[in-house]
DNA sequence: GCGACAG
DNA sequence: ATCTTGTCGC
């Protein structure tokens, strides 16, 4: 029998609370940078199972220097505000299987975007040690203007008085992308790093093959052999 | 009290 | 996130 999570949301925001202090909003990444990953997560058997991906790439020719998908048990369920202690795990065994860890980490979902300052990827940062950047699809706390239809333009998202990240084109008409610090990244280099390694696609690269990973829809394909 | 709410 | 085909628009 698996162990289940206790259920104390109360314990879960207050630990929250306790890393978000330890996150660093200073660049404190490799230059250059010589490498990079992405990485996400998604479910199989009906969200029994914790599917982790993460994608290694060299950093100036973006050649994919490996992928790793990691398994395991999902343990608690999905709580606004608290999706890392969800998903985690998992992703920390994804980085492990990596021949090596990379100079900047890109995660599937916000930085300090958050209520109280800890989304997956800070808290992935804090935990590892690595620094980090979120990026999103949605926004889940704060507010900003709709960035000017160019790719590539940004507006702040704000939250409280307090800027938390950028809405950010990455391609031409589609939704902005929400892109927060994660970890010693800085909120002015945030946006940049992501625009740097997004090709024409909306999600960056190291994120959208992190995704087609996580997510089930390509061994669809990739079985057919 | 009534919504909103990453993946 | 996930269950799922075709379809509208650039």
């Amino acid at each position: 029998m698996e162990e289940e999570w206790d259920g104390d949301v109360a314990a879960a925001r207050a630990l929250q609370e306790a890393l978000a202090e330890k996150v660093s909003l200073r660049d404190g990444y490799a230059k250059p940078l010589r490498t990079i990953a992405g990485f996400d997560v998604g479910f199989e058997d009906g969200g029994d199972t914790t599917r982790a991906a993460a994608v290694l790439l060299d950093a100036d020719t973006l050649e994919v220097l490996a992928s790793e998908i990691a398994r395991i048990p999902t343990r608690m369920p999905y709580i606004p505000g608290l999706l890392s202690f969800r998903e985690l795990p998992a992703l920390l065994l994804a980085l492990e299987a990596l021949p090596q860890a990379p100079d900047l980490a890109f995660v599937d979902g916000h930085g300090i975007a958050h209520p109280r300052g800890l989304g997956i990827a800070a808290h992935f940062g804090v935990a590892t040690g690595l620094p980090s950047i979120g990026v999103a699809k949605k926004i889940l706390v704060g507010s900003g203007s709709e960035p000017h239809e160019l790719r590539g333009a940004y507006t702040p998202l704000r939250h409280k008085g307090a800027q938390l990240g950028w809405l950010l084109r990455s391609k031409l008409r589609c939704n902005p992308l929400v892109v927060s610090p994660g970890h010693r990244v800085s909120m002015a280099s945030a946006a940049d790093l992501v625009m740097r390694f997004t090709g024409s696609y909306r999600l960056p690269e190291p994120t959208r093959l992190a995704d087609r990973l996580a997510s089930r829809r390509d061994e669809k394909h990739a079985a057919r052999h």
